[in-house]
DNA sequence: GCCGTGCCGTTGATAAATCAACATGTCGTT
DNA sequence: AACGACATGTTGATTTATCAACGGCACGGC
């Protein structure tokens, strides 16, 4: 049920970007978007995302700074979820599979291993 | 550079909806929007996409079916890629973790196995 | 002090998206 | 043939999103 976007274009724009930066600034937000509008239009947005409650906002030092008011892990389950549904029918094997192959995806060893033992701890509980 | 979302509310639900279905038809599309507008609306969004390109129509039998104009691998990573960057920080390893502790998501003793393998693999290559 | 510059918020005008009404066509049934 | 049930496409009205102009405020240099 919690699977209404409500979000127009430019607001997931932003909270893509304030996703990725964590606590940005206005203007590093205004820097990261396509085709950015006036800082004004992008403050318009801001207050609205933090109306509807999707964004914090906080002063740190002298600026204020954005963020999200969902915790991250779990804004990342949400993300993930939405493309194993939408893109892989629900198959872990798929979606890890192009995970790996994407191009700028290499694994150092210890990663490798890290992730096998992930693997391995999670068929144990599935058991 | 390819960057740019373009895509309106309404218009990103039906491209999902699409993705998960494969080749569905306009009233299957409509059933599983969240808070169905009229038939003639989701035409009118269907009609859009066909125009921008997003999507192709054609006759399955009586029906028309609509179906993604990109191909399915390459939707499938540009969505991954983007959940990639915007919540992981583009590390594979945070990714596959949150995959494999997502709640459904148990591992069958062969998928283990191959995603195993594909993970020797994607080590090798890197090498 | 006075001006410029950067940051912040609000308002209202414009552009875009969303939607339902309507029109058209096809098929099967009576 | 007349009707009803669908599937489809288009138009135009309404709602929503997007944006820039404007105003206020603080700070630093001149």
């Amino acid at each position: 049920m919690p699977d209404m976007p409500s979000l127009s274009r430019r607001e997931r724009e932003v909270m893509d970007i304030v996703h990725q930066l964590g606590k940005p600034t206005a203007g590093q937000i205004r820097e990261r978007m396509a085709d950015p509008p006036t800082d004004s239009a992008v403050r318009s947005v801001l207050r609205i995302l933090v109306e509807k409650g999707h964004l914090g906002k906080e002063y740190d030092g002298p600026r204020l700074v954005y963020s999200p008011r969902v915790p991250v892990v779990r804004a990342r389950r949400g993300a993930m979820r939405h493309v194993l549904r939408t893109f892989f029918g629900g198959s872990v094997e798929g979606a890890v599979a192009t995970l790996l192959a994407l191009e700028d995806s290499t694994l150092s060893p210890d990663e490798r291993e890290r992730i096998m033992a992930m693997i391995d701890e999670a068929s144990e509980e599935g058991r």
